[in-house]
DNA sequence: TCAAGAAATAAGAATTATTCTAAACTGCGG
DNA sequence: CCGCAGTTTAGAATAATTCTTATTTCTTGA
């Protein structure tokens, strides 16, 4: 009888009303327990894959797209044709490097933005991003 | 005789380093001679066949991504999947209502940001984009 | 005005990221 | 331990975009 302590991901799985299946609970750790981190579907595939994890890229799709659903992670689009998933859910920005397809987190502290005209009626501000595409110093 | 003055987007080609084909001087009046617009390629290409012109899609990549490099458009990447091409090349930022997947512009001047940290070293800055991400208004 | 070479276009195949489908599997309440 | 709703999977399907190759069209210079 050894009553085990139901692990951090398991848990924060439970909270975000998502079943903490296998291959969910593998994937919470690879993400959330390794902060600031900015990755795509196949990326995370491949390291599931590197970390002996048997889990299918569809299940990768829909466990990034639930996990965003549940506010465990955002999505970031600055790339036509493929998406960053943000381990980062607290209110900040980004740098993107243009030439190495990188994002650097920008702390939201501090940032303040002033002119912006309210939004059309009918409509509200869902988030506000700043992006600010890097290219190599040319000197 | 009847020495023809070059139509305006034929000069703009021009000083711009491309060659004024049929298929980007008709592309060109499209996209240049109504300002403020927010296009896909497949749009259009769309309203190239309504406009009767003869182009095909492939040609529209081309054209909106050497038009793109040229500065006579910007593209603005917002959805995963899908690039829009945007006729306003001064500096502005944009909405983006989620719901009719429709970008509006909101123009550049008096809008001020201030903290944020200088660029990661052996880097400068492209661009600065600012997106509002707008949601139908829950109340 | 014409010919030749360079550049551009077109049609369709190919690629890439992502989503869908249908069948097999699994966590969990009873 | 059963059963079923919720999950996962493999592979097919889709959507946007890019590539390939042959053909066509600008431009230049004789």
């Amino acid at each position: 009888m050894k009553p085990e302590a139901p692990p951090k991901a398991v848990l924060r799985l439970r909270e975000a009303g998502l079943r903490p299946t296998r291959q969910r609970v593998a994937l919470a750790r690879l993400l959330l327990e390794n902060g600031g981190r900015h990755i795509t579907a196949e990326q995370l595939h491949g390291e599931a894959r590197a970390a002996a994890i048997r889990v299918s890229l569809a299940t990768v799709y829909n466990t990034l797209h639930q996990f965003t659903g549940a506010g465990l992670l955002r999505e970031v689009v600055v790339e036509p044709g493929r998406s960053y998933f943000d381990t980062n859910t607290t209110e900040h920005h980004h740098f993107f490097d243009e030439a190495k397809s990188e994002l650097l987190d920008i702390g939201g502290d501090g940032i303040v933005i002033s002119g912006l005209p309210r939004p059309p009626s009918g409509t509200e501000v869902r988030r506000l991003e700043i992006i600010v595409r890097l290219g190599p110093d040319r000197h």
